[in-house]
Formats: structure tokens, C-alpha cells, sequence
RNA sequence: AGCGAUGUAGCUCAGGGGAUAGAGCAGCCGCCUCCUAAGCGGCAGGUCGAGCGUUCAAAUCGCUUCAUCGCUGCCA
């Protein structure tokens, strides 16, 4: 489906062309391949539409080519001229005014502009950071949440129905142990005697939390039952960390629908039925004393352990009873981002719920490569300041909220890399956020200088001729599209490679074209609708990514 | 050993069948009596890890190989 007037006839009028030629019977617009070109001098947009008919036709492209410049209805695509390049390339220019009518679009549609119905309100639920509630988030989780809220906000525009997803390990092992070192840190913040468990949680912040509660309950659990002290510790362990991690989140800008616990799981008694039903299905088996499940029969590499020698579960079960019920609640798809050393976690999950009865194209789970901070081309572990990992907050603190996320957002989740703080840091105001913040910033300061001229906006482009001009609106025409693809590959670098470029052609139009010229009224006028879909189209798409848009800088 | 990811400019990364491979940062040279110089214009910088194959066309697809990282629990 595409969703730009201007292509959508150019592949019409194309389409037209081949049959009118009785090159093909019939030909799906789908199938038609237009793009803008990299070199303007190859015209505004190009299709490769005779090169691909040689396997058809059994002919030289460029006679193709040949016949389909003649043929071709250039009123109706509103085309200036049509030439043939290279090995066969059909290179078509449009008139000058052709592209201008988007500027009414999006001065129209403003904080719509961008938005689009492609995804046909199709349900999806994107489950992204879920990290333990036993301590901060660090590195990983800041990418994984930056990278997880824009693909959010991106399928939101692109007309998907999403749902944001945190589920929250409240369960497990790692609970029992994080009340065990706030036991510890607890009784030791009181002055007693108390070690911390072999494998307890050393970090400062279990320190912190032991002595607010300590400030709220006094002594009360110094001499109480140990297992009731546990359980107190348990709740209110967790109740403090996870509250840390949505006040952080928050700061950081990333919301959710939902926040899943796995205890309810098992208040809701969905973790033994889940295992019942893969049994029925003739999934599981008995062996060494545990029970197993046959997940190699949906192409894993090996079976799986659900319950082990001593009863319990293995965090895979109740997995895969949320996954199970992420899927009852009527998710057309789901997605999982996961760091890259969750990556086993793939087949074996998506063997779970084909033994349920759903499609393995129905679970995506996206990996999301390793972050690793690096200074002087060293790899850094710790931050200096707080000698623990380095956390969302330090990177917040360091380099501030817009800038971590545009850092995050412009990088492709599927390649690992460096972050280097220091760097970072020093060159702050040369992060490319403040390029695309600028130009914004500049954008709003015309529309207040026109105010003052008393220069308001036009709904006729005909002056709009520069080649700047020009280039800027061809780029504003682009961003629904490049939404979808964005949305449709859940990259939202595209996204921030496009606000690059946006504020690029603004700069460069600023320079050369002068708005505000109060013995040239029409022209300035004209200018300023451009001024005013460039702010519109560049706060939008900022707005995807989570980054301001500042009015003044 | 097997599975996965990655290898593109000095650095961090885009591009993922199509024309002369891009951006930011770092470097060099120019540009403010005029809407924000956090800007613009220009220069320099590349065996797209290597090899073989598929194709009219390969950085892009396939195979081989080298390198780096991650995973290969009845841990979560």
C-alpha cells in the first residue's frame, strides 16, 4: 500500500505506459520499483521498471526503455521530462510544481502529518526492558528501552495498535536473594551482625533501600520469625526497585500499557494448566526424574527442562505461560526484544507456543547486540563515579535525556557497539541532536520574525522554484513513507537518518533563501509555508524518537 | 566444536541487488553591516575483512575462509 500521492501515480502512469505497449497483459503496481535517485541529475525519481521486463521480454533494457518514454502519459504524471540512463534506467523529472501541493498536506494534517492507517490497526504487544526488579538498569536496558519505546511510537503511527509490555520477574530465585541482602543490609544498618549471602546483591543500592526502610519500621523485623522477615523483604524489595525502575523510565521518557507481574501468574493459576495443555498435546515426557519438553520437534536444538528434579519450574515455564497468554489476549503478533545473550531463547520459545496451537511467525523476538562503554579504547565496566555499572541514570546525568536516546535511537539494534562516554560527553553540543534541535530552533524563530512582519503562510507554492527549495519539500514528501519502512522493519534509525537529512536541507535552504522580505511579500509568504511544514514535519519526527523539539536554543 | 551477530573513512555508525559508497565526530581552507555561526560552502580521507560463485548489474545474495563478540544450565 503506499501512501504518496505523487509515486502512486508515477507507478500508474508507468503501469499504464508497459500496457498501452502490450509490453505485459497486466502488471501489479506493487511489483513497479520508483526511487529517489542519489544524484539529482538522475532525475527526481527513477524505476528500473526496463530492466527488470529484459527477463520478459528478452530484450535490450534500453530499448524498453526506449518504448516507455514514448509511451508514457506525462500530463497525467505531472512530468517535465523523461530521460534514459545507464544500463536502462527511466529517469523522470517532474515540473517544478509538482511536489509543492504537500506543503498544504502537512500544514493541514500538522501534528498528524506522518501518520498513516498502513498497519490496518493490527494488534501487536512489544515486550521490551523487563529487567529484573533487583537494581538499576544499566546500558543494555537503556538501549533496549530507547530502541523498544521508539519502535512504539513508530508502529503507532504507522496504524498499528500496539501495546507496550514490561513483564516483571517478581517470583523467581533472584527475589528470594534480593530479600536475603536486604535482610542483611537491613540488620546490618541497625548495627548487628549479618552477612550477606554468597551470591546476594553488593550493589550500594540494596545499602540505600535497607536504610529507608529501616527509617520507616524501626526494629520490628530484628527479632521477627525469618521467614516472615524474608517475605516482608521480598514485597517490599521488590516494590522499591520496581518503583526505581518506572521513576527512571519515566525520566527517561518510556511508558507502558502494562506492567505484567509473574507472580500473578501463579495467583491466577496459569503456569499448571499451561503445562497441562503441552502434555495433552503429547509435548512433554518423564525422564531423570524431571519433566521434559519435546521442543526439538519444532526444530530446537535440544528438549527442555519445565520441571526440575525438585519440583520447582525452570524460568522457561512460566515463559511460556505469559507467552501463552500474551497470545489468549487477542495479540495478533508479539514482540520480544532481548539482549543478544538471550538469543538461545528463540527456538525454544517459539517451539513453545507452536506447541500451543500458534504460529512461530507470530512471536518476533529481536535482538538487540551488546553495548559496551569504551574510553581511551579501553572497555569500561564500571562508572567512575559510582564504581558500579553504568546506569541510565549516569547516562542521563552525563549526557542528558535527549541525546542518550537520539545516541541509541540512530543505531541498528542488530549491530553491537561502543559507546564511548567520554567522547560522548566532550562533544556534547556536537551531538547530532543539537543539529536536528537547531534547525528546529531556527525554524521556530522565522515563524515568530514573520509574525512580527505580519507574513502570514500562503497555500500557493508557484515561487517555490530554488533548488533548496525544492530538495526540502521533495524530503518533507517522504516521511510517511519512510515511517512505514521504519515501522515495518522496527528500525527507528531510519527515523533519526531522516531528521538528519531533514535539518541538513533546512540548513542549507536557510542559508541560500532568505524568508522574511518585507519588499517581497509573495515570496515570503511562500517561504514561510515551507518554514512552517519543515517545522511541523521535523517536530513530528523528533516526536517519534522521543527527542524535543526547542523552540529556542 | 555447534548456533547467532558483527567486520564499510582516523573514531562511532548508516546504506543490505542498481548509476560516482554516505552521515556525524576528528583534520584542513573559506563565509556573520542581513530571519540563531550549535550554521553554511569547499578540501582531504575507502583494496566495503579476504576468496570463489549467482546476475545485465554485488558493499548488498550464496558458499568458503579469517577476525571479534555473544550464547550453547534441571541459572534467570
Amino acid at each position: 500500500m503506499a501512501v504518496n500521492k505523487i509515486e502512486i501515480c508515477l507507478k500508474e502512469v508507468l503501469k499504464k505506459a508497459i500496457i498501452d505497449l502490450e509490453y505485459v497483459d497486466d502488471y501489479s503496481v506493487d511489483k513497479i520499483v520508483i526511487e529517489i535517485p542519489k544524484d539529482k541529475a538522475h532525475g527526481d525519481y527513477s524505476s528500473n521498471i526496463a530492466m527488470q521486463l529484459t527477463k520478459i521480454l528478452k530484450r535490450n533494457p534500453r530499448e524498453i526503455a526506449q518504448g516507455i518514454i514514448e509511451a508514457i502519459d506525462k500530463e497525467a504524471g505531472n512530468i517535465d521530462h523523461v530521460e534514459i540512463a545507464g544500463p536502462g534506467f527511466i529517469n523522470l523529472f517532474l515540473r517544478k510544481d509538482a511536489m509543492t501541493s504537500i506543503i498544504k498536506e502537512v500544514l493541514e494534517e500538522k501534528d498528524n502529518y506522518g501518520k498513516t492507517k498502513y498497519g490496518k490497526g493490527t494488534k501487536y504487544n512489544v515486550e521490551f526492558v523487563s529487567a529484573n526488579p533487583t537494581g538499576d538498569l544499566h546500558l543494555g536496558h537503556a538501549r533496549g528501552a530507547a530502541v523498544g519505546d521508539c519502535i512504539c511510537r513508530i508502529m503507532n503511527a504507522a496504524g498499528y495498535d500496539v501495546t507496550r509490555e514490561y513483564y516483571i520477574n517478581d517470583a523467581g530465585n533472584q527475589i528470594t536473594n534480593l530479600a536475603l541482602s536486604l535482610y542483611a543490609r537491613y540488620l546490618q544498618a541497625l548495627g548487628y551482625e549479618k552477612q550477606l549471602p554468597e551470591d546476594g546483591y553488593h550493589g550500594q543500592d540494596i545499602i540505600d533501600i535497607a536504610s529507608q526502610i529501616k527509617e520507616e519500621i524501626g526494629e520490628r523485623y530484628v527479632d521477627a520469625d525469618e521467614k516472615e522477615a524474608i517475605a516482608y523483604f521480598r514485597k517490599v524489595g521488590t516494590e522499591f526497585e520496581l518503583q526505581k525502575i518506572k521513576d527512571i523510565l519515566n525520566e527517561y521518557r518510556v511508558s507502558y500499557d502494562v506492567w505484567f507481574s509473574e507472580t500473578s501468574l501463579y495467583d491466577e493459576n496459569k503456569v499448571e494448566p499451561t503445562i497441562q495443555k503441552l502434555t495433552d498435546k503429547g509435548y512433554t515426557y518423564e525422564a531423570d526424574g524431571a519433566l521434559w519438553f519435546k521442543s526439538t520437534e519444532f526444530g530446537d536444538d535440544k528438549d527442555r527442562v519445565l520441571v526440575k528434579t525438585d519440583g520447582s519450574y525452570t524460568y522457561l515455564t512460566p515463559d511460556i505461560a505469559y507467552h501463552l497468554n500474551k497470545l489468549d489476549r487477542g495479540y495478533e503478533y508479539l514482540v520480544d526484544l532481548l539482549g543478544a545473550d538471550h538469543h538461545g531463547y528463540i527456538n525454544r520459545m517459539k517451539a513453545a507456543i507452536q506447541a500451543l496451537g500458534y504460529n512461530a511467525d507470530q512471536l518476533n523476538i529481536d535482538i538487540m547486540q551488546m553495548v559496551r562503554m569504551v574510553e581511551n579504547g579501553e572497555v569500561v565496566k564500571m562508572s567512575k563515579r559510582t564504581g558500579n555499572a553504568v546506569t541510565i541514570k549516569d547516562l542521563i546525568d552525563d549526557i542528558g535525556v535527549d541525546a542518550t536516546r537520539y545516541f541509541f535511537a540512530s543505531k541498528s539494534g542488530s549491530s553491537p557497539f561502543d559507546f564511548d562516554l567520554g567522547l560522548a560527553k566532550s562533544q556534547s553540543n556536537d551531538n547530532p541532536v543539537y543539529y536536528a534541535q537547531y534547525a528546529h530552533a531556527r525554524m521556530c524563530s522565522i515563524l515568530n520574525q514573520a509574525k512580527n512582519a505580519c507574513i502570514d503562510v500562503s497555500d500557493h507554492y508557484e515561487l517555490l522554484v530554488h533548488t533548496k527549495e525544492i530538495e526540502l519539500v521533495k524530503h518533507i514528501n517522504e516521511f510517511r513513507n519512510e515511517v512505514i519502512e521504519s515501522a515495518k522493519l522496527r528500525a527507528p534509525h531510519k527515523i533519526t537518518n531522516y531528521i538528519q537529512r531533514l535539518a541538513q536541507l533546512f540548513h542549507s535552504f536557510y542559508n541560500d533563501c532568505y524568508v522574511i522580505d518585507e519588499n517581497n511579500k509573495e515570496l515570503s509568504s511562500q517561504r514561510l509555508s515551507l518554514v512552517v511544514a519543515s517545522q511541523i514535519t521535523l517536530k513530528n519526527a523528533l516526536n517519534l524518537v522521543g527527542v524535543e523539539a526547542p523552540e529556542k536554543m
